[in-house]
DNA sequence: TTGTATGCGTTATCAT
DNA sequence: ATGATAACGCATACAA
């Protein structure tokens, strides 16, 4: 008995020839029942005699059939699978958000099919490829904010929900960390800790996230007498952090607040202020990131960061998901759910506090 | 192998009723074509005159149509999906691997079917899961590498790429840095920079690349005349290193010199190193990593490492895979690669040069 | 309980 | 160049 269907030339895409696996008619054809006895015995709750279900069942174990979902997604419509579209995972935070999302998607049911998607550009190309496999839906991690890319995903005509983001369509919903709100915590703070020059270090002009959280920073310093006695910009990595106060330093007395607009930044703008400036943090300086990464906690920077409840965050964003998949066929978006963060202080605002 | 495993319930998406997408149907009807014209229209190579071409694109641009990918898994038994397995993103290391490796993947025309493996014992579920969707090949990124593992990696019969394993088989080929070769290197750099004590901090028992990380680095010393004068092991994360250091420095003598079995562990050492022992890295201790993962360069650690050149990893797994899947049907795999590593030698290792 | 027949949306083959 | 049709592997309605 040959466990190997005969090569089928691969007249579709080109490659190479293929290995047909075993299909249900193979199995039943063993056992010497229909195939849609085998059928049965593999659904959740197909009705079989025992006497059947063992025949198919060594038969299934003689050939290695394992079921195949592809036709079950042609008769159904429902692929169970999400496209989850991430824009690079070198920045920790979104590496830990995809991880949770793999775990929590797998527990209901449901499975990832990766988009990696380096520039906005790229975008398009990713979107035809989630609608050619009819994902049932898609989740977002991009920094992207435009309309433009909002309407491509709405074009999808399935449940999106986007992560971090202010897109919203009548398909789009987002679940977000109160990001104003954090600003102002920042703010208040390091005004509670003495600070009289706050700075601060936004991300790239197109994050609308570090946007928000440097608008709510402002108010309340202003709110607390106090305004930014430096603006930064930086590119949302260590580096990024690294260079910018490098570059603040060789114009400016440095400031003795820093609010970074996430904890890569931080981390970046700290090892700058120690070396380049020969700075202390905290006594000189104190520093409050965003995100808490596990590198926020390493005794090296031991920074004060607001954790955005991850967990918190996928559950919410799942509850959505799941609620637009199991309701009425079409437009189920438009919500924004705002997830509270949570300031976690540490060292680095801790001096003489 | 779970065989008999049932399908996963439908918890989500089986509920509520469906809109069934836009079909090629469609779209012939309302341009006044038959189907096969539509097919063609949108086929790499169909041949159709322009006008028809016309008519039917302007119908598709209408209803909005998105050709659908899923009956041609069908015919052609190829999804053009790879299953790429990982097991927990939070070291940074296998976060820039599963990205490169989308990236690289996304060139070829294949896309990712995410799946994160917690423990070996989801193994299982997770193969049943890539079966029924018929990728076409797999990765893991795991760091398990029991004979059991292997089987079930073989049972699915098509082309495997382990990375960082030794897991082979008639079906799996492996990808690997010289671990080996990389811990003589570490005991001949410590050595050279007048280490006499030198320290080995081991992973887990089960991740054999770090078993022969540590053999390279015991043996290499031996020729040199030296002899580990500790040996811990850590949990492969950064607690586990710093743990690791609290308790030998509470019970031993201080190594001068200090090999981890990864930058995590390294990281983790060093702060324990100085905020625990009030030592100084390099000046009492020069230390040494594996990976080269972006912190490693960060100031604060500036630490020795050995890239393992990701790219050039990933190049080469992906090249195993591109030729197993061009080639005739039946395994194809039994191949070791070994990638060279790269010592990056920074100011971890330098003090005294 | 079991088997038969149908259909999902596309591509490839064949006839026109 | 174009249209009709078979086939892919499974789930399901229906007949027995």
């Amino acid at each position: 008995m040959s466990l190997y269907a005969l090569p089928v030339q691969d007249h579709v895409s080109g490659r190479g020839p293929i290995i047909r696996p075993v299909s249900s008619i193979d199995v039943a054809r063993l056992a010497g029942v229909s195939q849609s006895a085998v059928s049965r015995t593999f659904a959740p709750d197909g009705s079989v005699s025992a006497r059947t279900r063992e025949k198919v069942l060594a038969a299934a174990a003689t050939l290695g059939y394992r079921p195949n979902r592809i036709p079950a997604i042609m008769l159904s419509g429902r692929s169970h699978m999400v496209g989850v579209i991430v824009g690079g995972l070198d920045n920790p935070f979104y590496a830990t958000v995809l991880d949770r999302f793999a775990v929590a998607l797998r527990d209901i049911g449901l499975h990832v099919l990766l988009v990696q998607v380096a520039d906005s550009l790229a975008l398009d190309a990713a979107l035809d490829q989630l609608a050619g496999y009819r994902v049932d839906a898609a989740v977002t991690a991009l920094a992207v904010g435009t309309r433009q890319a909002a309407d491509a995903l709405s074009a999808l005509r399935i449940p999106i929900v986007c992560f971090n983001s202010r897109l919203t369509s009548p398909w789009i919903s987002t679940v977000r960390s109160d990001n104003r709100a954090a600003g102002r915590d920042a703010a208040d703070l390091l005004a509670d800790r003495g600070v009289r020059r706050p700075a601060w270090m936004a991300g790239p002009p197109a994050n609308a996230a570090s946007r928000e959280r440097g608008r709510g920073f402002t108010e309340q310093l202003a709110a607390r007498g106090l305004a930014p006695a430096a603006t930064m910009r930086g590119s949302d990595t260590y580096q990024g952090g690294y260079d910018a106060i490098r570059h603040l330093l060789s114009a400016s007395p440095p400031p003795d607040g820093l609010f970074c607009s996430n904890d890569l930044m931080a981390c970046g703008a700290i090892d700058a202020l120690r070396q380049v400036g020969g700075l202390s943090v905290p006594a000189d300086v104190r520093v409050v990131g965003y995100d808490d990464i596990p590198q926020a906690a390493w005794h090296s920077y031991d920074l004060t960061s607001f954790d955005q409840q991850v967990d918190r965050m996928v559950a919410a964003a799942l509850d959505l998901l799941a609620t637009a998949l199991a309701g009425p066929p079409g437009p189920a978006g438009g919500r924004t759910l705002n997830i509270p963060t949570r300031l976690v202080e540490r060292g680095s605002t801790r001096h003489g506090g």
